[in-house]
DNA sequence: ATTATCTATAGATCTATAGATAATGC
DNA sequence: ATTATCTATAGATCTATAGATAATGC
């Protein structure tokens, strides 16, 4: 049946949150369009009329996902007098290790993206936009160290979270998530 | 038929290895029973002679592949004067970026480790004592500072290493191996 | 006698499609 | 008339098991 344009719009926005979310806690592989579209409250033979196929949905969610982070990011300027501090605290929190269907999609699906072609390139798109942002917004000593100490940032936050969520001993995980957090402040 | 035992032995490091290596390159999900036991020689029905299931082969194949990291670390300190410089260089390569399959699983597998509840366990021991090691071989100043840099280290070599292999630009790439590799280099 | 191997298959799951249905929009 | 939806299923794939086979080791 034919539906305003208006809910098929929800819908596909429906869709793509609940397919970014279940991808962050599962993997791709983890997350079946049956699963997807329960989650968004419809059956799975409607997904091709939203998405061509799930590889088309990966990139998506993945781009839909990044460009929440970006958003996460930007706003941390307006808040405190530190942003660069309150990213840190936010992105290397327990609340964030453990809650990877809200949280960075790089680090829940960084090496399944490397393997996935679709997804690769609003990645590159997102990453790249991530990096300037932080570069451009947060204090650095000195401003020329910039750009590097962006991607030194990123790159340290991310490795810490992934160690964190695979370790099996929460002190061990609170330790690595404590020790990046401190000594990145010092960037 | 029975085989002597030696062989037996052999056949079930072929299947380790070329499982470990597998994964590595597509992932748990990426890589069938049949498909690595194929790469080994055998049928898919002999695997469960020698594994009781996926999930306990994914675990071996972890703990293997992160042994194989540990002896590359401890093999630095004899080589050169410069053991933490040798480490980066090699693990920030273009050559490590390129070939999953025989490089690091921290890097290859992060979040589905995470996901994977066999391979948490060996994964832990195996990721303390790279820790431990790299903060007793490499040179720290001050040596107070050992085990947080080697955490540091560690955390930002993996990050970079999942950002530049999912990135879809070969320059941007180089940048990021680059960038953290002479950064850690300072610390 | 034991057991590693092979062939064959059961049972589950997953992506994608086919065909029918029904409500909107022209 | 169009199209988003549903039910049903095709076709592929994947893990795991069953049963037969044959060579070792006691």
């Amino acid at each position: 049946m034919r539906y305003p344009a208006s809910e098929t719009a929800e819908k596909h926005e429906k869709i793509l949150k609940e397919a970014s979310r279940l991808f962050r806690e599962r993997g791709f592989g983890g997350a079946g369009v049956a699963e997807i579209m329960k989650a968004a409250g419809l059956t799975h033979g409607a997904f091709y009329a939203h998405f061509p196929s799930k590889e088309a949905l990966e990139a998506e969610a993945v781009d839909c996902a990044l460009a929440q982070s970006d958003r996460r990011v930007d706003a941390l300027r307006a808040e405190g007098s530190d942003p660069k501090r309150a990213f840190l605290d936010s992105y290397l929190s327990a609340a964030h290790r453990d809650h990877p269907g809200s949280g960075c999609a790089i680090a829940a699906l960084g090496p399944e993206i490397a393997r996935a072609s679709a997804a690769r390139k609003p990645f590159t798109l997102r990453v790249k936009h991530m990096i300037d942002g932080m570069a451009g917004r947060f204090q650095w000593n000195p401003k020329s160290a910039a750009r590097r100490n962006a991607i030194h940032l990123l790159s340290a936050a991310v490795g810490a979270l992934v160690l964190a969520r695979a370790v099996d001993d929460s002190r061990f995980s609170d330790e690595i998530l404590n020790t990046i957090r401190d000594s990145l402040a010092l960037l």
